[in-house]
DNA sequence: AGATCACTTTACAGCGCTGTACATTGTCTG
DNA sequence: CAGACAATGTACAGCGCTGTAAAGTGATCT
C-alpha cells in the first residue's frame, strides 16, 4: 500500500493541496466547515505528513544533535534524557551522538554528519582544540557543554569547575579533614576541566591554610573506575596518608571506594570521600556518595534556550552562562 | 552565506548536476580527471550535501529510532551504546526516544512521530497491548526488544527468560541456598517479563525438589531501587525467612544491598543475591553483584540485522530470536 | 448597484537532490 | 572499416511539502 499524500486528501476533498496542508498545520484561517471535511478525508486515507519532505519545504528539521563521549555514562544519561525531555516540549526530537571522545567523531559532528539533518547541535567536546572548534560550525547553531576552553563566539554552558571543587573540598575541611586527595588527574588528559578543579581544590586548601602537597594529586590510568581503584590502591601501597578524597567523578569515587574497602579503610571515618556529577551510582554504593552536584536541569534547559535562540536568528557574541552547584550529602562525606 | 548547493558546484566545474552527484557519492563510471575537476570545485566551494534533500529524493533517511523507556537506565544506556555503533557501521544513525513507560508515547512511536523520519524502528516497548502493536506498524519495518508478548507479524530479539531465571536459581541453589526469594514483582504490572521469570524461578525450585513458598514473591511499590529496598525491609520485617535472592534488574538488587546492609545481614554470607542486566552497577555496589548477563551486545546486533533486512524489503512473518544469556559471577553470590 | 475590504482558497514554483532515459564518446571485433 | 557495445556524461522530471502571489467570496459601506 503506497504512502498516502497531501495530494491524495486534496483530491478526495476536493480541495487544493495548500488547503489540506493549512488544515495540517493549524493554520487559523479555515472555515470550520472545510476543516472538517478536510479533516475527514485525513482520517479516511490515513494521512500522515512526510516529515523529509516538510523539512526540505520549510528547510527546518526540528531536530537539534546532542552530541556526548559516552551515552551510557551515568552523567551523560542523565543529560540526555533532560534534554530529550526539554526539548520535546518544545517541539525539537533530539538525536543523540556519541564521540567516544575521538577527535574525528568530534569533527564530524559539527561537519557534514550534521548538514540540514539538525537545526542545531548542543555539545561536550573533549578532545577537540578552541580553535578546530571556533572555525568548524560556520552556519550551524552550537552550544557547547563542560568545562572546554570554549571560544569566545561559542555560546556555552557550564557550572563554575573552580568553586565547586571548592565547595567539595570546604564540605571535606568542615569535616576536620586535611590530608585532602583529589582523585583526578588522568595521564596524557590535562583537560581544562580538570586545570579548573584541581584550582578550585588548591583554593580552598590553602584558604583554610592547610599546605599543599603535590603527592595528593592522584593519577590514573584511563577513565574506567578500575583506574581510579588502582590509582587508590597505588597510593596505599606507597604509604600516602590522606583522610579525604575529592573525586572527578562519581564512577572514580566508586573505585576509590572499593580500594579502600579492600584494605579494610572505612569510609567515611578514616578516609571521607566526594564525587563528582551526583549521578545515580551514588545511591549504589555503600557508603552511599557524598557528591558535588552540577544542576543538571538547569544545563540542560539553559543549553537548550540559547540554541533556540541561535536557531531563530541570534547572531550575537558567545554567551558563557554558570548555572548552579551544589553538594548533594550523602554517607560518604557526612554533614559537619 | 548562503549555503552551497550541487547546482552550485556544477556550474563552477562546468559540468552536469549529476555529475557532481556521482562524485560525492563516490559513483564507479566517473573518470578519474573529471572527478578530480568536481572534486576540486567541492572543496573549493566547501560543498556539503544536504541530506533532508537527499532523502526526499532518494525515500531512504538513513536513520533508525531506537524507542526504550529511560535512556538514563543503565541496560538502555548500554543497549543504546551498543546499538548506535552497530548501525554507525552499517551507514545509518540511531535517533533515541524515551518513552517513559507511557502508552500514548509508545503509540506515538509507531505512528505519526517517526512518518518519513526514519526507516525502521527498534523498539521496546513496556505499556502497549500486543494487538496495538500489530496494529499500529502498517508499513515501517519494526524489530521489538524485551519479553512483551510479541505479535506473530513482528520480528522480535529476546533473551530466554525462563531459562535465565532458571539459571540464575541454580546458581543459587548450587550455593546451598534453599530459600530464594523473587523480587521483581511491581504493583500493578503483571507483564509478561516477569511472568516469565517467575516460571523459570519455580521451575529451577522445583527441579530441585524445593517447596515453593509464594510468600518469597516479592512485591514493591515501583521501579525505583528504594521501592526494592522498601520491599525487601518489609518482609524482614513480617519475619520472612529467606537465604538468597534473585532480582529483576541490578537496580533492584542494589536496594536490596541496601536494605539488608541496613539490617545487618551479610550478603553473600546470609543471604545471596543475584541481579539481573549484568550493568555497570554490579561493579559500584558492595559486594559487587553477580548478574543475569544478557547478551547485550547479540541482542542489539540480530535487532538491528532483522531490521535490516526488513527494511530492505524482507516481507516474511514475524522471526522470534532468542540470543545467549550467561551468569556474571560477582561477590553477593559466588561461585560455588 | 458598485466599490471596498477582510477573509478564504487556489495555483504553482521551488526546496536540493537522485533516478531515468538518452546522447556522446571511445574501444573492440570480425 | 562498419557495426556493436561498453563506458561516461547530460537533461530533466519528480520526491512531498510549503510559501507566495493571485484569485475568489461574501459582507459591508456609500
Amino acid at each position: 500500500m503506497a504512502r498516502v499524500r497531501l495530494i491524495d486528501v486534496a483530491e478526495r476533498a476536493q480541495v487544493s493541496m495548500k488547503t489540506v496542508s493549512n488544515v495540517v498545520n493549524g493554520y487559523a484561517h479555515v472555515q470550520p466547515d472545510m476543516r472538517a471535511r478536510v479533516q475527514a478525508a485525513i482520517d479516511e486515507l490515513g494521512y500522515r505528513p512526510n516529515l523529509t519532505a516538510r523539512r526540505l519545504a520549510t528547510g527546518r528539521t526540528g531536530m537539534i544533535a546532542l552530541a556526548m563521549p559516552e551515552i551510557d555514562h551515568p552523567y551523560f544519561g542523565e543529560m540526555a534524557s533532560h534534554l530529550a525531555e526539554i526539548a520535546l516540549a518544545r517541539g525539537y526530537r533530539v538525536i543523540i551522538e556519541q564521540t567516544l571522545s575521538d577527535a574525528a567523531a568530534e569533527k564530524a559532528v559539527l561537519q557534514d554528519r550534521e548538514a540540514g539533518l539538525v537545526d542545531g547541535v548542543i555539545f561536550q567536546p573533549t578532545r577537540m582544540a578552541t580553535l578546530d572548534l571556533a572555525r568548524l560550525h560556520d552556519d550551524l547553531p552550537v552550544v557547547l557543554l563542560g568545562e572546554i576552553d570554549a571560544p569566545v563566539t561559542t555560546d556555552h554552558v557550564m557550572i563554575d569547575n573552580v568553586a565547586a571543587a571548592f565547595d567539595g573540598v570546604r564540605h571535606l575541611l568542615n569535616l576536620g579533614r586535611r590530608r585532602v586527595a583529589f582523585l583526578g588527574l588522568v595521564d596524557g588528559d590535562i583537560t581544562m576541566t580538570n586545570r579548573r578543579r584541581l584550582l578550585g581544590y588548591q583554593e580552598a586548601l590553602v584558604g583554610a591554610g592547610v599546605r599543599l602537597d603535590p603527592e595528593l594529586v592522584l593519577q590514573a590510568r584511563g577513565f574506567d573506575s578500575h583506574d581510579a581503584e588502582a590509582a587508590v590502591e597505588s597510593a596505599l601501597d606507597r604509604g600516602l596518608d590522606f583522610d579525604a578524597i575529592l573525586s572527578r567523578d562519581d564512577r572514580f569515587a566508586a573505585g576509590a571506594l572499593t580500594a579502600l574497602r579492600r584494605r579494610g579503610i572505612a569510609v567515611p571515618d578514616d578516609v571521607a570521600i566526594v564525587g563528582w556529577d551526583d549521578s545515580a551510582i551514588t545511591g549504589y554504593t555503600s557508603p552511599t556518595l557524598t557528591s558535588v552536584a552540577p544542576d543538571k536541569r538547569a544545563l540542560a534547559t539553559r543549553a537548550f534556550e540559547l540554541l533556540h535562540e541561535r536557531m531563530h536568528g541570534h547572531h550575537g557574541a558567545g554567551r558563557h552562562i554558570v548555572v548552579p552547584h551544589g553538594i548533594s550529602v550523602r554517607a560518604s562525606a557526612p554533614g559537619a
